[in-house]
DNA sequence: TGATTTTAAGCATAAATTAAGCTTTCTCTC
DNA sequence: GAGAGAAAGCTTAATTTATGCTTAAAATCA
């Protein structure tokens, strides 16, 4: 499950994203409403969490250009404000749901579960050919074969995986899966892409993961053109 | 698509060069604003990233008298500030966007697609006859055959395709796909040319790259006058 | 402490480039 | 219009360079 939360403070963002990534979901952030806008009509993401006051372009005008641009992502609104006019507000742009600041992690969690209850019957996990993900258990099998990953193994197959039939480029995997966002002469893509075929070799899931020369790897749907 | 990055501090730049490239696009560097207004100027770029501050010639003044000689190439700004004056002083004086530093590379993508929006009329895949190439794969089929190709050999064939139907010239093509802005005689065209024609070949879509003497080289659309 | 993550180095191989010889095409002369 | 010579392009093999893979050791985390 893949999540944009749309967040100037930073304290609150970074709470919310480690909160969110201890509960198995890819978490991106944006700081500002009008990146915010940009990341969710580019990227595809389960469910978007905007906060109401935010720079550059509010959260409620975010909400319109999304469903504007002809998406049904779920959208659940943080608002400080709790008036019946500002809420109703809110939802007739299009928002699915909202909640009040402060409020407890636990309860933003039971919101973000009933949202996403419908998807979750559909994508409760991963595939690519024999290979199975459950980001919900934390399990990866090949065929009926359990493989053991550790945290960042996991996180970088799931990448893989989520972005199936795509390039996955250097820069972005190592922004999404080790949230590095400058340096780059890193090895670390190469030592775990090996840590992983290794795993996956053993299983009996070989060549799953491609090189792609110059730019990344890819998960290829095996019979896909 | 080929852009410019006008950004003194050279960790910045080669990570930003790095990056945009396995994005495929061409992209050249600029360690001040005196030369990087001059190459902004003699080139045509799709689009231009520019640090605020930069030796020689401040980003804002660059972006000034590029809007000055009448080109409306969309330009984005790295700043460190971000009072909103700052941002205002910048986007009055012809610049399209900005982006504050430090910034997440997908943030920038995401920003720089924006801006191309408008340029880029049917991005997916780009088509010759029965050859088509994928660059978001980064796949190119002749009819159902796969065929691989390295990364110079993907960049040249995708240009001459992105330019089908038209001749491109040597000094073009060593422009776009080499990076290379003074006459050199290499052979390397040559070469490459000869690489393709071999796998295009093998897969069935022969005789698609035609030579022009003199000159240089097109891919024609069957059919096409 | 043991598991996990990261760094660093050497190695293997793929890709890029160069250089040379060969072929084709064009031009000029007779 | 035939032939010589030049120029442009083609092809191949050799060389150089870059990239990715692997391993081991160091650092970090829990």
């Amino acid at each position: 499950m893949r999540l944009l939360i749309i967040e100037d403070e930073p304290g609150i963002a970074g709470f919310l994203k480690d909160g969110l990534e201890e509960e198995y979901f890819a978490v991106d952030v944006a700081y500002d409403g009008k990146s915010g806008l940009d990341m969710a009509l580019i990227n595809e993401y389960d469910l978007l969490i905007v906060d109401w006051m935010i720079p550059a372009l509010s959260g409620i005008e975010v909400c319109r250009q999304v469903r504007k641009a002809g998406s049904t992502v779920p959208i659940l609104f943080l608002t400080a404000k709790d008036t019946l006019e500002d809420i109703v507000f809110g939802l007739d742009a299009g928002a699915n749901d909202y909640i009040k600041k402060p409020f407890e992690f636990e309860e933003l969690l039971a919101r973000i579960r009933v949202q996403l209850r419908n998807k979750n019957k559909t994508e409760d996990s991963l595939s690519a050919g024999s290979l199975t993900i459950n980001p919900v258990t934390h399990q990866v099998f090949c065929a009926s074969n359990e493989i053991t990953l550790t945290p960042k193994e996991f996180a970088l197959l799931e990448y893989l995986v989520r972005n199936k039939d795509r390039v996955c480029t250097r820069s972005r995997i190592i922004e999404h899966v080790w949230d590095i966002h400058f340096d780059s002469d890193t090895s670390v893509i190469d030592v775990y892409i090996t840590f992983l075929r290794r795993k996956l070799e053993a299983a009996g899931c070989g060549n799953i993961i491609q090189t792609i020369r110059g730019v990344g790897y890819i998960v290829r749907e095996p019979g896909m053109s």
